[in-house]
DNA sequence: AATGAATGAGTATTCATTCAT
DNA sequence: TATGAATGAATACTCATTCAT
């Protein structure tokens, strides 16, 4: 019983990813989540008090999984280059192996109401805890944490995006990428 | 005959952006905009087909406005450092003077349907066109287009979405962000 | 979990053909429907898809039923006077006893994309099948399947239609319809 | 200036059987007919001061048409088996020449409040005023003329609409529907 | 816990018609 | 005469949510 019950909460999250990124976020209804669960509208409610309830705890679960990914791939012994390509090349894997995550949490972070739900910080400290190790046996340059995030992941974020959409090769930028990235954080 | 009315036009274009800002992707009915706008929501098919067609146009519009705001600002006669100081500064300026636009335009451009109506590469290619002169003269880097787009905008826009919502004042940020942008690209 | 109604469905169906008779082909909308039957218009949705369908299944329902109401009427014993006499008149008294499921049909049955859905052969090869035994006897002429309902069927109609809108008594015109089929069919 | 206007109501009366028959009765709107007829919707309201009357005026002039093309075929010379011939395959040879307007008529005349306004009786009578004479000269049976009328139409309205969405061949029973009523109907 | 039925409030869009030129 | 603009009212249909079982 309580088995089938959580067969059926991951269900739920899956189908609600699945329909976002088939119909958009106009068209993820919960009406269509329940029907890609296989599952009736109501049994939603058993599980979620509202729509927007549901979307948030889904969107700050699937944020926190590229973080994880990242620091799964992240060792202490690496050197300085080495952590810089693991983390700019692990991101980008991950918005590969987990598209339909990546593609889902990245429209919802747009959304005001969701996004404020969610703090970023929350997830990535671990990312930074590593960083500032290496900041502090002077690897890295000493960069504020924002600066770092934004400079790190967000082009990354953006070569992901507009690979698919435009025509240029995303993985043969990575490569450069990563070196314009080392030679910016390194000391 | 009566003519169109252009104020009628302009109304319509802001009150979209503002119930957009104001409501979220999902609340930003028609109705509710021709509300805004103090118009009929069949007026609002005078001018639009319908409301895909509708954003795209208006996503469009705002899309290049950043980009004009830079050309603006960029003089070929500016030294290499000045050039990314004012491209740095220039589009955080623009995320703060029109701030619903930008905010607009980040909020459609992860709507995959709109964003694929609007290619980015149309309206940049200006501030690009400069860039490569200062790459063939030897003063930037030559890194990619595709490098170079995601390195110097999406952290500004990281920055300028993150400074509302956390703690941190973005200003302060971005004096830093300055210098490592000029010391990752130009020679 | 609630038990669908069958009341209401009833009452639905009841309300799409009073609806219709009393608004028209183009004034009978989905929220009148509703109305009609104190229902919501969302309840609608629930037993038919959209309105093509519903008006399709209620069609077909009562596209049958006159076939129905004439085949228990008609027994094989019965001449072959008799067995004319009773299809003209049971087909006229069909369409006084049920006027409304009459009239709807009618209409129905001049658009196109409502009478192609529905086969009027599925409903009348009953009639059709007796009517063939009487000709196999020798009874009847051997007259095409599709001349003889033809030539039964749609004065009848006619006469049931026009006698409403024009002066003449369509009861007293049905005796001289029936003696004219009876002389044109007989052998 | 007279042409031009004339011009313009023939083509609008034309885009109306035109849009009617491509959309359907409930299709068939104000400025599809007026785009159909490349005119302002605002210039119908010039030559029709509604969307009714606009229908019905249009349907009256349709209506009379199949009878002024029996009229011109119908000779005074005829035999009486010429004459019923000439009538069920003129009507039939109407229904295939015109059969834009011919859908049309069939359509509108089972909508009540058009066809109220249209006395089938006042376009047929020259038709009827030919058959009283020979039914006086003893060759056509004396039946009423509201048996014959739908004896000799409907039966040939059904095969034209019905040869169309199914299978038979219409042009074959014709012939066979020529002899059946003749041998009804002459003496 | 689970669910099909039910719904009020909403959606985008189209309608017949009128207005102003 | 002719028309594009404008609109209130309507359209078919969907929504998130609750009810009754």
């Amino acid at each position: 019983m309580r088995t089938r019950d959580f067969d059926k909460q991951q269900r739920i999250k899956e189908a609600i990813v699945t329909v976002f990124l088939r119909e958009g976020i106009n068209g993820a209804s919960i009406s269509k989540i329940a029907q890609e669960a296989s599952v009736s509208p109501a049994t939603i409610y058993v599980y979620y008090s509202n729509k927007e309830e549901m979307l948030a705890e889904v969107f700050k679960e699937y944020s926190h999984q590229s973080y994880y990914y990242l620091t799964q791939r992240m060792q202490p012994e690496m050197s300085g280059r080495e952590l810089i390509e693991t983390i700019v090349r692990g991101f980008y894997a991950y918005t590969v192996e987990h598209e339909e995550a990546f593609s889902f949490v990245e429209q919802c972070s747009r959304c005001p109401s969701l996004s404020e739900a969610v703090c970023d910080n929350d997830s990535c400290c671990e990312v930074f805890d590593i960083i500032h190790q290496y900041q502090n046996r002077g690897i890295l340059k000493k960069y504020s944490d924002p600066n770092i995030s934004a400079v790190l992941f967000s082009p990354v974020r953006c070569l992901a995006i507009n690979g698919r959409s435009m025509r240029f090769d995303a993985e043969a930028e990575l490569d450069e990428l990563v070196e314009m990235m080392q030679s910016l954080l390194l000391n």
